[in-house]
DNA sequence: ATGGTTCTTCTCAAGACGAGTAAGACTCAG
DNA sequence: CTGAGTCTTACTCGTCTTGAGAAGAACCAT
């Protein structure tokens, strides 16, 4: 190491700017799918793209903070809502991701059960809750952090009670069940799966009540149902299809 | 958002000064424990302190790049080390995180058997491999980012093949289940963790040859075996303790 | 040779799993 | 009001996985 690199080291100040960014994929579940939260790009580059929200993080700004705040801006959703899950995805930073400078972008994961409607942007940004399957052709990399969002969602629902988190405070097993179904994209096993949930410690536990109704095409009131205080599901629930995910 | 931001995030060159560096948790295994690659930081903040080894990202460089570069540095070890295993672990940027001023680190895990001794720093720091236990008292958060680290390696073991980046080519079922026992901390039962590795589609194959000797406390020549293709684990090999870290 | 150590394979009981069946509760169309 | 269809919940059954233990054979050190 010389010299220059020695100071530079020393004092950051010295290196080249870089912008630091969160980007966010916020689930939730609409009308029966699995959408995700996009907003059309109203300035270059890739002007009219939908993308990822997202923005640069502000000085004195934590990252999760930073990537809170941006989905407030877009949902109006408050940045204490009760049921938002928001953890850390990954970090993208290739040079070349953003053609205005370097530009590193700390992604964030958010799910939530029915979010509203997006808030029409104050920003002048359109955004739109859009069926992941519809969201092709994002702007900058953001097509692969949101394949890399799914990816984590799916494998957090087999060891981690997450499902709980696309749900009311009260639910019944068929609920959760259908988060499952519409993250995996592929049905399950309805008496099994009630098995199987109601015997790991800590994942649900019973109200004692039951629904309203029964369901909208007839069936039996189903009983209801919190979220207990598990925070890994063992056993596991494992996708019917991991298998061939394997190698 | 009023005009200045507006500008500010369309220019991000407006936006503050923050800097960004990779840290690198380098796990090998030696002398039967896991160690992590720590280096004694020459100068303020903390100096005197053992850290992570990391540095700031150059301009033209991809992320995991400078991490591998920053390994290579402290261990001479070749960027394109034939089985190190290099991935994301997370990203921190606390704002006070660096005292200096606003630091965004993304942090590394790199795994390898037998890596080397440190070189003596060209770069006049010293560097030193640490059994995990003893690794206390670290600059910034850098013990938050070890024990994260730590985790992230122990449950990577339980659902990838991660543990065969820690042996050589060509290992035993014994060696393998040291791996384990080392990283989790606890015994395994040898018929069992035997019977396991086999059955799990392509966690291993066998080369068809035996070991030269014995252990060298007896026992029989033990077969040899090499990684297979598999990418996850199925079914998975769960800690024994998983069902007290539950809740 | 002898004793202790280790690899490898079995056995056995307990538990988990996938697939199927069934009783009963409920909604909706007619 | 009635019957058909739907859904929750519970149960069975054969198969697979798991944890604990035991045993045989190969090998080292003394």
């Amino acid at each position: 190491m010389d010299e220059a690199e020695f100071l530079a080291s020393y004092d950051p100040r010295a290196y080249p700017p870089v912008a630091v960014t969160v980007d966010v994929v916020a689930f939730t579940i609409r009308q029966d799918e699995l959408t995700v939260l996009l907003v059309r790009r109203a300035c270059p580059p890739s002007e009219g793209m939908w993308a990822l929200p997202g923005g640069f993080v502000r000085e004195w700004e934590d990252l999760a903070t930073a990537a809170a705040r941006e989905l407030a801006e877009e949902t109006g959703v408050a940045t204490a809502h009760r049921r938002l899950h928001l953890e850390q995805l990954g970090t993208y930073g290739a040079p070349d991701r953003d053609p205005r400078m370097r530009v590193v972008s700390v992604a964030y994961l958010a799910f939530a059960p029915h979010l509203p409607d997006p808030v029409p942007g104050s920003d002048a940004r359109v955004a739109a809750w859009t069926p992941v399957h519809e969201a092709t052709d994002l702007a900058f990399d953001h097509a692969t952090i949101l394949a890399d969002g799914l990816e984590r969602a799916r494998s957090k629902l087999e060891y981690t009670p997450l499902a709980t988190k696309f749900v009311d405070d009260e639910f019944t097993v068929a609920e959760l069940r259908g988060v499952y179904e519409i993250v995996w994209g592929e049905p399950l096993h309805a008496g099994n799966f009630h098995r199987k949930v109601l015997s790991v410690p800590g994942f649900v536990e019973s109200t004692g009540g039951v629904t309203e109704r029964g369901g909208a095409r007839g069936g039996p009131r189903a009983k209801l149902y919190r979220a207990g205080d598990a925070r890994l599901l063992h056993p596991a629930l494992l996708m019917p299809s991991r298998e061939e995910t394997v190698r």
